[in-house]
DNA sequence: ACATCAATTGACACTGTGTCAAGTAACTAA
DNA sequence: TTAGTTACTTGACACAGTGTCAATTGATGT
């Protein structure tokens, strides 16, 4: 399997990563992806049927490679769920921006596309165990703040990192990455994690 | 001026609204707009130039017949930051169903159409003051959470109460109106207004 | 020598936006 | 009455981007 230099098919994949990154998801042609892989618009066609599979299997490519999983392995250390909710943080604010281009891409059409909206959740998915898990530490610990019921807090965590909020923050108001994950770990404390008594005077 | 019914300009931009809600701004073709005006696809452009003009002029329209601006009016009657803070949910919350369907129109373009883009930011900085207000207030009167600079502030606040989280919070989560409202309302108040020393045992 | 697979070229259908030209019906003004 | 203007109609067309189809080439393996 695999001669000459690379698959042709992951040829394609990486070049429909690149573009996406490189122009944010936008405006990326099937014409743009074929030139860009050094073949014809058609042999797309003959890996991918549609723009919406090539896609999803960029999407699967790129999981793969920047292993979001294996990252996320590293909130195994947290022993607290504030810890938990620090790494959590750290990890996603920085994965963030290696997969803007390709995310926003998807969500662009997911409100259209059937099959995008469905890997869409697929990735959520994976996103909201981890939040869920989170907040139910935080709940064993009796550290979950008083407010928020266990399901609203994780629909309301998920939602406060969602990449829409990222792209606002950054790209809208100039933060950094360590600038919005200081600023996001600050909000999520203080939203989830319950005030310490002996904080009063 | 305007005899008949009503002018078919108005009646253009009525049709368009009222698609827009109707599919949540999306897969609304100027056809579609044409025949619910009852006039051919050929006469809207007789009206507007473009697409992008058509939907700018029926925001336009729209933000005169519900007035926004004289519902934030109802924000003068607070009288400290956090009553402020809590009565701009109110009216907000309130509004975002009202023009969800024109809003995600014009946020689903505003990527690629620069005019679009213009007249979302114009709408976004005229919620921007208020925010801005409101802080300010809390500033003021020292009550303003001491780990927000007050830009920071403004920028967070703008991003907690957008409309992708509203979005996001009620079609995806499930969340009313109400519900929206009273949570929104306890995530602000717990991130931005410093915490009553008398809350401590 | 033959079959197969990957890729190529070129043409075409479809959708939606925007343009253009010619025609019609009604109202206004000399 | 006639001429002009205004608002709208019909029908045709250009353009971009996706997806399809058919015929062709070139290399690989048997």
């Amino acid at each position: 399997m695999s001669s000459e230099q690379t698959d042709t098919r992951t040829r394609i994949l990486k070049a429909t990563w690149h573009l996406m990154e490189q122009r944010h998801g936008l405006g990326v042609k099937m014409s743009d992806i074929a030139s860009a892989a050094g073949i014809s618009r058609q042999a797309v066609y003959l890996h991918f049927a549609t723009r919406t599979e090539l896609m999803i299997a960029t999407v699967n490519y790129v999981d793969e490679i920047k292993g979001l999983n294996e990252r996320l392995n590293q909130l195994k250390q947290a022993r607290n769920g504030a810890e938990l909710l620090d790494a959590c943080v750290d990890v996603w604010g920085n994965y963030i921006p290696e997969i803007y281009g390709l995310a926003k891409a998807l969500m662009m059409t997911r409100d259209t596309d059937e099959a995008t909206a469905a890997a869409w959740n697929g990735s959520m998915a994976c996103l909201r165990e981890v939040c869920q898990d989170i907040i139910d530490t935080l709940d064993r610990e009796n550290q979950l703040a008083s407010e928020w019921p266990k399901t609203q807090a994780v629909e309301l965590f998920m939602t406060l990192i969602s990449i829409q909020n990222w792209e606002q923050l950054t790209t809208e108001c100039g933060w950094s990455t360590t600038q919005y994950v200081t600023r996001m770990k600050t909000l999520l404390r203080h939203t989830f994690v319950k005030r310490p008594a002996q904080l009063s005077i």
